[in-house]
RNA sequence: GCCCGAGUGGCGGAACGGUAGACGCAGGGGAUUCAAAAUCCUCCGCCCUAACGGGUGUGCGAGUUCGAAUCUCGCCUCGGGCACCA
């Protein structure tokens, strides 16, 4: 049960010996070297939160695989590591212990740093940094201040989560059923002004980039394209009837020009400029407004809230009949932020406004119908006909298009027809909304500007950055301590040199981790980048994380790569900054739960439970009841250290574990009895490689063909494991190297086929676990380390059969199974299928309609 | 609510549209041992059968195909994201 059961195979021994020896051969300083490629591979960078978790060892160690196995392939590897260390965890730390977010954040880096060097991982630690550090920062304001020149930040009002009570700006996670998580005060929308990255500038861009990342999980660019959502619809603008001056007309967008003659009324948001302006004269509507405004700013909270409207009184012409009115609601779940914060109803064809007509006794007509089959019309209490766009369906309110077409065509004669008219006209949007970076919090990277009475906005200039964070900060009271640290606010201007103010947003965290990877090439540069290290490194080859950045943190890094070029900090072939992307998975936990005599749910560290007969026990004899396969949580108590681990087991039997039981995509179950088993197996490996060393070089082989065979298996074991690590499939080169692993244990071949291949073992093992792997190489009279040992290659000539066993399937059910010759043809395996006596049997005298042969596969007879 | 995934033995998982369950765990039987641990050998989806063998089976329901875990459509359940968590 522990890591002393075997007295030879010690990791505690093994590990960090040739950990010094790695050390001490620079084994993994990256160096730029012209004469050889390069390949760049980079884990996401972990938030310094205190303690390294499971989750990391599988993140860290998949990168790890790939950037050994690179290496001994003769490509000049670079696999930094750092920290993405600002963040709110740290200034809440300092709220409830006291201490300064910088002690907290660099402590736990510290710590972090000790348990993950044990790993053993190929990292070199000579690039490190963290995003807190003033020398990261204080680039990140050079280019801020680049960007800035170049147009790509601008600043306009935009809507946060205000807690009236803590007088202060929450995020939307600090918000918990529309209340304010420490207050517990009903939180308001309130505008204020904020800084913009002008990322809808390349929407179309990135949008089209997306084709060229061929390297990335297919579910990962759907994911981005239906974020940055391109739609083509008709802007428009309906004359108003009675509402207040200045809004005669209303514009809308609409990506269903196609539908309205079916439109019903129009809608805006609780947030658009008419609403607002009737808010005045109008109580009940100011009230409305104000009730909107409660809902959390998410679009989540907005989707889920009950769908609430208001009517304004105002009336709208149809575009197409001056005598046709509608009515103009306020709606909760129209978006300020989305096409113009207005829209008009068409209940039909939009589930949506068909409950809200439902509503407020809004009418309901129909345009188009099925083609055929029983269709119930909406205005006669059926649902919302929403057919795929793609799909031919029958219009019964056509203008200018088909009685039969598809909802592409009639759209695109909707916008021609109205465009002809004079009624608006047809555009392009996105969805894809600029991104703010704005926070009102202390640790981030300061916004590197000034306010100042007589010259505005004015840009800090580049010799005074670092803008460094005041270090004499106080968090008893809630807010940014910036606002109130005047010494640090009162400043001069860089234009007029008179006094100014500071600016006290500092930047999404978002923004540090979306230009890291460029930063790692030459951390220490006293420019952003360094033209020569940045042409040479970039891109990162393989970038591996978790799937829930497939969005925002993936789609900004796109987006500053390509201002970074703008900016002159990247050459033109980095604006796509990841070639290859692998999301992993998550590392999952059974629950163990017990009640307390009040019936809440009590949890248990999977230390104190003892697993037997299936069931789990605490030491006073209570079984628990066990939820498996949960996200590990710190309050749900289902969380495993890495540091124990390693402790009682090694690195290798860590980085072996969490490897071999999931495919890397998927979530992986830790469990103890997985991680003994990988334990036992290294240990197995272990005392073959001392037998094998310890057999007589001159032992001949006990059985005849015993060596070729040993070496057909070797070759089939290096091509199996190479194709499995290049395919990221190391459950799967795990699998192998088990085969493998029990072929060596048994064969009678030759001391010195047995050797080749144990070092052959060792060598396919080392990017999983190359502590042990060094030993067995060692041992086995292996020259230099295994880690600077070129990657073994399979002679394809070894890799063929000449004979192949066919399944016999009947009717696609399989009765028999065939030797053939491997280069037999179609017929001769058709004849020998049909005499085989299982088939015969099977047959029982029928004869056969077809018989398909599928060379090397199956042969099926039709009967 | 919207977008994206995933679902295969007791468990983790294998399987270019071609023998479902590789490999590992757990479990059964055996060897070794005074005994146990460790180690080694062996069996192991489910149902029927003494056995040979047969039937059935990849979340559910349809479909395409000589052949579907795999492709299509419709559901169910779970997970990720939804712009201020990182």
């Amino acid at each position: 049960m522990s890591g002393q059961t075997d007295a030879r195979y010690q990791p505690q021994d093994i590990e960090p010996r040739w950990q010094a020896a790695w050390d001490t051969g620079g084994c993994f300083t990256a160096k730029a070297d012209p004469t050889r490629p390069k390949y760049y591979v980079l884990e996401m960078f972990p938030y310094p939160s205190g303690r390294i978790h499971i989750g990391h060892v599988r993140n860290y160690t998949m990168g790890d695989v790939v950037a050994r196995y690179k290496k001994s392939q003769g490509f000049s590897v670079l696999h930094p590591m750092g920290w993405d260390a600002f963040g709110m965890p740290a200034e809440n730390a300092a709220m409830q212990q006291g201490g300064h977010p910088a002690t907290w954040t660099y402590n736990n880096i510290a710590v972090m740093k000790g348990q993950m060097k044990p790993l053993g991982l190929s990292i070199d630690w000579g690039r490190e940094f963290a995003t807190c550090d003033p020398e990261y920062y204080g680039q990140q304001q050079a280019m801020f201040l680049d960007m800035l020149k170049q147009g790509l930040v601008y600043r306009k009002n935009a809507i946060v989560n205000w807690d009236p009570v803590d007088m202060t700006v929450l995020a939307n996670e600090q918000v918990i059923d529309g209340k304010g998580w420490r207050s517990g005060a009903e939180v308001e929308r309130r505008e204020l002004t904020q800084w913009f990255f002008k990322i809808s500038d390349f929407a179309g861009e990135l949008l089209e980039a997306i084709d060229t990342l061929t390297d990335w999980p297919e579910k990962v660019r759907l994911m981005q394209k239906n974020w940055i959502g391109k739609s083509r619809g008709l802007q428009f603008a309906f004359d108003t009837v009675g509402a207040p001056e200045g809004f005669e007309a209303l514009e809308v967008y609409t990506t269903r020009p196609d539908t309205l003659l079916g439109a019903s009324f129009a809608a805006i948001s609780p947030d658009h400029p008419l609403a607002r302006a009737l808010e005045g004269a109008n109580p009940a509507i100011a009230a409305f407004n104000a009730e909107c405004r409660k809902t959390g700013t998410t679009e989540e909270a907005l989707e889920k809230a009950e769908k609430k409207g208001m009517d304004t009184g105002i009336r709208v012409k149809h575009p197409f009949d001056p005598a046709w009115e509608m009515p103009v609601y306020i709606a909760n779940f129209i978006l300020m932020d989305y096409g113009t914060g207005a829209i008009f109803g068409c209940p039909a064809h939009d589930q949506r406004d068909l409950d809200f007509a439902n509503k407020y006794g809004l009418s309901v007509v129909s345009t188009m119908v099925p083609m055929s089959g029983d269709h119930r019309l909406p205005e006669e209490g059926g649902e919302a006909y929403v057919p795929l766009k793609s799909e031919t369906v029958r219009w019964t309110k056509a203008f200018n298009w088909p009685e039969e077409a598809t909802g592409e065509q009639a759209i695109d004669a909707a916008i021609d027809h109205c465009e002809s008219r004079g009624i608006g006209q047809g555009v392009t949007k996105f969805r894809l909304r600029d991104w703010g970076l704005s926070r009102q919090r202390y640790w981030g990277c300061p916004i590197p500007v000034v306010h100042c009475e007589t010259c505005g906005v004015v840009p800090e200039k580049k010799e005074n950055l670092p803008i460094r964070l005041p270090e004499d900060v106080s968090f008893d009271t809630p807010g940014n301590p910036l606002d109130r640290h005047p010494a640090w606010r009162n400043c001069t201007c860089p234009g007029c040199g008179g006094a100014a103010l500071r600016e006290t947003d500092t930047m999404d965290t978002f923004v540090d981790s979306s230009w890291y990877f460029a930063r790692f090439t030459a951390p220490h540069a006293s420019t952003p980048t360094d033209p020569t290290e940045a042409d040479y490194w970039m891109n990162v080859d393989q970038y591996i994380g978790g799937v829930e950045h497939a969005i925002l943190h993936l789609l900004y890094s796109r987006f500053f790569a390509r201002a970074m070029h703008k900016t002159g900090h990247l050459p033109a072939k980095a604006i796509e900054p990841f070639n290859a992307l692998f999301t992993q998975g998550m590392v999952t936990h059974a629950i163990y739960q017990t009640r307390d005599d009040k019936g809440r749910a009590v949890y248990h560290y999977p230390e104190e439970v003892t697993l037997r007969d299936g069931g789990g026990y605490l030491a006073d004899g209570t079984e628990v009841q066990i939820i498996p396969s949960a996200k590990m949580s710190k309050s749900k108590r289902n969380v495993v250290d890495p540091v124990a681990i390693i402790e009682q087991f090694g690195a290798d039997t860590a980085r072996w574990f969490v490897l071999s039981d999931s495919p890397p995509e998927r979530d992986v179950e830790w469990t103890s009895a997985g991680a003994e088993a990988a334990w036992k197996h290294l240990g197995r490996v272990y005392a073959m490689g001392d037998r094998i060393a310890d057999m007589p070089a001159d032992q001949v082989a006990e059985q005849p063909g015993a060596d070729a065979d040993l070496d057909r298996a070797m070759h089939r074991a290096i091509d199996d494991v190479t194709r499995m690590i290049d395919g990221f499939a190391f459950n799967k080169a795990i699998a192998k190297l088990y085969e493998f692993s029990t072929i060596v244990s048994k064969t009678k071949a030759s001391a010195s086929a047995q050797k080749q291949a144990g070092r052959v073992l060792a060598q396919l093992m080392a990017p999983m676990t190359p502590h042990l792997a060094e030993e067995l190489w060692h041992r086995l009279g292996g020259d230099g380390l295994v880690t600077e040992a070129e990657w073994p290659k399979a002679d394809p000539a070894l890799l063929v059969d000449d004979t192949v066993t066919l399944p016999v399937q009947i009717n696609g059910k399989r009765k028999a199974q065939i030797l053939v010759a491997a280069d037999a043809s179609k017929e001769e395996v058709e004849k020998l299928a049909l005499a085989d006596h299982s088939v015969q049997r099977a047959l029982g005298g029928a004869t056969p309609k077809k018989v398909i042969v599928v060379p090397g596969r199956i042969v099926n007879v039709v009967v």
